[in-house]
DNA sequence: CTAAATGCCTAATACCTATAGGCTTACGGC
DNA sequence: GCCGTAAGCCTATAGGTATTAGGCATTTAG
């Protein structure tokens, strides 16, 4: 039988979507050589150790959600392009729990430094330049937006919104407008 | 040489120690018990497996945190209450990594449902009684909190921050306050 | 004083990562 | 067309981990 032959990419890529069907934590190298139907010391050809396999992950789904941001915003402002960004990541987050998961770790050096990672961080940025914020404060702005959307899907990913009424949903909905509102008078809270 | 007798409550503890000191990922059931100075399968009359091990570090941790955050509300409303709060998470975090990742995690059901877990939620329930919310918004404001404070320490964690000016420290105290802000004028904010 | 229970131990199994070294195949220079 | 080489898989092996089974000594209870 023909198999198609293995490079890091496709190796990676079964690795993610390993972790997306059943927990980051499953994805070891046995696994992902099962899923390929390959010894698992053969895939050190292709990746250094489990180390760089988890790094890949994590950079491939820095690509994935920066994009999907990116293309969600497009063409939008404001509120619109705010809420855009949030359900973006909110749905790679439920469509790719895996990717997600690889997020939230710390991945190696060499990871901040791709291309995928800068690229992730251009979404977030167009959106706040439609709310006319000061220079200076755009990067607090811009982590509290990534503080929430990482806290909130992170929170609701444990399950720690689950035991409780009402649904995340709704907050979810109400949040984001909340803070489209602290977003949008920014600099009128100053004058109070 | 008298070794003190294992107990559930001493072996968590080594462990949550273990993981402050080397990282979650590092507590192994084998590395705790060569800090107890024990074979490690004398550890299974102690805690059933590494996932309760693990649950236990996260209900201690929850324990704690909640205690400390109670504490630091105590006595306190408004913007102090809630930068005392906040504060109390975040020393909490810096001073037991380990512990504060243990939070980070899917935890086992039996977890939600220990009196650790309601007791972590009274401080923040407190610190919100006094912004007047009313009734029906409490919960998704408490979310509000949650998720910033959850994605705010967590992204500080993984080093999100670390290479970006400026310092995580002035966005901290920044967004605090703005938040401060949102929630003092919650109503204020349906009228505009 | 003895029997049971407690609490640690050794032994064994089944995974896991990782390295070393061998075999097969395709391909380019001659 | 032949042969050396390199790519890409393989087997074998070492060492670490969780977990279970069963043994032995010491403490405790009757």
């Amino acid at each position: 039988m023909q198999r198609s032959p293995l490079t890091p990419r496709s190796v990676i890529r079964t690795a993610a979507d390993l972790a997306d069907a059943r927990g980051l934590t499953e994805v070891t190298l046995s696994a992902v050589a099962r899923e390929l139907d390959v010894r698992t010391p053969s895939l050190y050809g292709h990746v250094r150790d489990l180390a760089a396999l988890r790094d890949g992950i994590t950079t491939l789904a820095l690509g994935e959600v920066g994009d999907r941001a990116s293309e969600a915003v497009a063409g939008r402002a404001g509120r619109d392009a705010l809420r855009a960004l949030c359900d973006a990541h909110r749905e790679y987050a439920r469509a790719h729990p895996g990717r997600w998961e690889s997020l939230q770790r710390r991945a190696g050096d060499a990871v901040a430094r791709t291309e995928e990672a800068a690229r992730s961080s251009r979404a977030p940025a167009a959106v706040l330049r439609g709310y006319g914020i000061p220079e200076d404060d755009r990067v607090h702005a811009t982590r509290l937006i990534g503080s929430f959307l990482n806290g909130f899907l992170h929170l609701e990913h444990i399950g720690s919104f689950a035991h409780s009424a009402p649904p995340a949903d709704d907050s979810w909905r109400l949040l984001i407008d909340r803070l489209d509102g602290l977003l949008a008078h920014w600099n009128a809270k100053d004058e109070k």
